[in-house]
DNA sequence: TCCCACTTGCGAAACATTCGCATCTGGATA
DNA sequence: TATCCAGATGCGAATGTTTCGCAAGTGGGA
């Protein structure tokens, strides 16, 4: 927990919360996290603010899931990368590198780019196997 | 009208609200196409289930704008296309051409890609200038 | 230790989206 | 063309997410 913002107070939910995320190894929803420092007891309002303070702060990433109206967050670990998601289990894998490349080009005169967003669809091994095998029964 | 799914039928809210989507520019959220529509009387929900129906048949697609949860549509005119979105007007600017090329890889061995998204932000010439100049009135 | 600006508890409100059901209607068929 | 019915819509209630308001509580600087 370094890269505390000064001037940003740690009070128990703020400190709660950035630890639930720093444990995360998958990007969590709002509820989620409320669920997950709940043996305490914080309100999930809260947890909307605090997050929101955090993003404003770049701690962390608001990011859309394939089902949009489902916002996730995680910790913002400086890192540039992009995923691949799972339509069949929404399980996040990281792809090698950026295929965003430095020739973007823009049909609008003077586009300055400050951030970009990529995200990979499609089906992961197990999801392949497990849907290859039911057909295979319903086949039969 | 064309591309119309054989099996839907052709109802005043389904065609009202094909006609709008075709006639617009940008993706429009569900609100902004029953705004447009409203001459008539058609009702949000029906929107809503119409939306559904299309993006199932494929005839549209629902995109995330910059702010996640805010659902946009537009018609698929079936273009593999991207867009520049300007933080400032949220105008969108089409890319030149694709940059995620063939070689995208991703770390999870037999993943299966069947689709991708890109969207890159930053800020349109007019937006830029205006930042600029009202900037030079602050500093004064 | 005191103090106060900033936080949170708590619930209400504001949204977006979906659902249920009675009524209506497009278009296939006679 | 008239009839019929699966599927569509009107209508509003329900659900789920996110924000807001305000009184009470608390971190951390003086």
């Amino acid at each position: 927990m370094n890269a505390w913002p000064k001037g940003m107070k740690r009070t128990k939910s703020r400190v709660a919360i950035y630890k639930v995320l720093e444990a995360a190894s998958q990007p969590l929803s709002p509820k989620e996290i409320h669920a997950r420092i709940n043996q305490g007891d914080f309100w999930l309002s809260t947890v909307y603010r605090v997050l929101g303070q955090f993003e404003q702060e770049k701690m962390i990433l608001r990011i859309a899931g394939m089902d949009v109206n489902h916002t996730l967050f995680e910790l913002n670990r400086h890192e540039h990368k992009h995923f691949a998601v799972c339509v069949g289990c929404h399980q996040r894998f990281e792809l090698d590198d950026c295929p965003i490349h430095e020739d973007v080009h823009v049909q609008a005169e003077g586009f300055e780019i400050t951030e970009h967003r990529v995200e990979v669809f499609g089906y992961c091994a197990e999801c392949l196997e497990r849907m290859r095998s039911s057909k295979v029964k319903h086949d039969a």
